[in-house]
RNA sequence: GGAGAAUUGCUCGAGUGGCUUAAGAGGUACGCUUGGAAAGCGUAUGUACCCCAAAAGGGUACCGGGGGUUCGAAUCCCUCAUUCUCCGCCA
């Protein structure tokens, strides 16, 4: 969520950014709701502060009064504090009131995009930021895609999932299985040797940690929620791991923090249903390793090219064929002030699916979680938080599976085969 | 799941209603001392918000979270979370 004081100095800024979000004239006036809110919480303080002052300076005189025996006017004097507490107790009641009317205002404003990002509505504005590198696989007429060649082969059983749990929960078997587990360990080694911390973090998460990080209270549907315990299970990763710092001072030289964490992914997102969604191209749970970073807010941009770069290596060493996709301001996620996205070719649809998405939150989670560092001078200032996904897993099967399909069997790209153990599914 | 104990600042730790402006120790920073270091001595050392044009200064809140009793709560009560010990169950 963004500072009052940052709207406060920086309206004009902010109204181009929101009309790149496709915002109303009237959505814009809950900028000046806010600062109107904010105001009014300062003159509440004020007085309020006022009042428990007097409360604590006349109970230390009745303290002194009946030590000396002026039991009279210590309770005169008590008289007074009562109306002073009823006068608190009013003003509390007013500042709790104008903080969640103020709060619930900040939770509605999304986060200014950058300026590279385009304006537009829907995933038709976004822009080409490259366009296809490697060759798009020439497969011929009789290319089948994944979910037929997964059958085939016995490696992932769609009907035993909806069986066990419900559509959109696969089950992966043998040599598909073995894939999947291969994909994971090769992108937690190449996200290690980029010098990112490997966790393995609670796949389980508690309210604060969903505010932290944006989920709440937006997107409350999105997510699957334990109810007995009020716990949510992981969108992604992202959620655990940059709730490691919240309400945290770092020193200035623990940044940059990076890290990266392999995890299933849940999302409730009922979905349509059609070939665009069947398959693996949209799942309700599965796997995704995760990198995130927390830097120094004079570095975020650099250090976004730097995972744009991690995850282009990924995909070339795969040997997809891919894209990078500049988000517009219409598809851009509600925290992110500027994303990425990568898309594969999936040889046998014919179509691109996104397997990354890059961003950068600037101080949006880090000013909702308090995460901040201290600089030499002693003050304090909020991180900028990254994430990118690193890859997620299902996607990418379903275009490699597809990709290197032959009359022999699909063919395991080289830079997987030591983790897989076989060269081939057949 | 049951019974008991605990949670205090950067860390350890004292604190059973006003003498707390949270003792004391350690750590850290700066200064003094020294040929240099150590020791010693001194000073400082949190967070958030509000008042003030700003600085200086002042105010409020914070002793695991939330609520309550009281003129006054780290201290008493309720509740939740977490940690430890024992019992039960368990991969």
């Amino acid at each position: 969520m963004l500072q009052v004081s940052f709207i406060r100095e920086n309206r004009q800024q902010i109204v181009e950014g929101l009309k790149k979000r496709v915002w109303s004239e009237d959505q814009m006036n809950i900028l000046d709701q806010i600062i109107v809110l904010d105001d009014k919480r300062k003159e509440i303080q004020t007085e309020h502060d006022d009042i428990l002052s007097k409360i604590n300076t006349h109970s230390k005189t009745i303290g002194e009064l009946f030590k000396s025996g002026k039991q009279g006017e210590a309770n005169a004097l008590k008289t007074t504090v009562t109306e002073l507490k009823n006068m608190s107790a009013g003003l509390e009641e007013n500042m709790k009131s104008t903080k969640s009317g103020l709060d619930e205002l900040l939770f509605q404003v999304p986060n200014i995009p950058n300026q590279l990002v385009p304006s537009g509505n829907s995933d038709e504005d976004n822009e080409v930021f490259k366009d296809l590198v490697g060759d798009l696989p020439d497969l011929g007429a009789e290319a089948k895609p994944h979910w037929d060649l997964v059958n085939e082969y016995n490696m992932i059983d769609f009907a035993l999932g909806v069986k066990i749990t419900g559509a959109g929960f696969p089950l992966y078997m043998g040599k598909g299985a073995r894939l999947q587990r291969a994909l994971v360990q090769f992108f937690l080694d190449e996200a290690g040797d980029a010098g990112y911390l490997e966790l393995n973090p609670p796949f389980i998460v508690n309210e604060a940690s969903a505010i932290g990080t944006g989920n709440l209270p937006d997107k409350e549907g999105q997510m699957y929620h334990v109810t007995n315990d009020n716990f949510y299970l992981i969108p992604t990763a992202e959620v655990p791991v940059t709730n490691i710092h919240r309400e945290e001072i770092l020193a200035e030289g623990d940044l940059p923090k990076k890290y990266t964490a392999f995890s299933p992914c849940f999302r409730r997102e009922a979905g349509s249903y059609g070939a665009h969604v069947k398959g693996l191209n949209r799942l309700h749970q599965f796997e995704k390793v995760e990198i995130v970073q927390m830097v120094h807010p004079s570095k975020s941009y650099e250090v976004l090219d730097e995972m744009l770069n991690h995850v282009e290596g990924i995909l070339k060493k795969l040997e997809l064929p891919y894209r990078i996709l500049r988000l517009c301001g219409g598809d851009l996620s509600f925290a992110s002030a500027l994303t990425y996205d990568f898309e594969v070719y999936s040889g046998a649809q014919k179509r691109w699916l996104e397997v990354s998405s890059v961003s950068n939150f600037e101080t949006f989670q880090s000013n909702r979680m308090k995460m901040r560092f201290k600089d030499g001078d002693g003050k304090k200032h909020l991180v900028h938080t990254l994430n990118g996904s690193a890859l997620a897993l299902p996607r990418i099967m379903a275009s490699l599976i597809e990709n290197n399909q032959s009359s022999d069997g699909i063919i395991i790209p080289e830079v997987l085969r030591k983790y897989t153990g076989f060269d081939i599914i057949n």
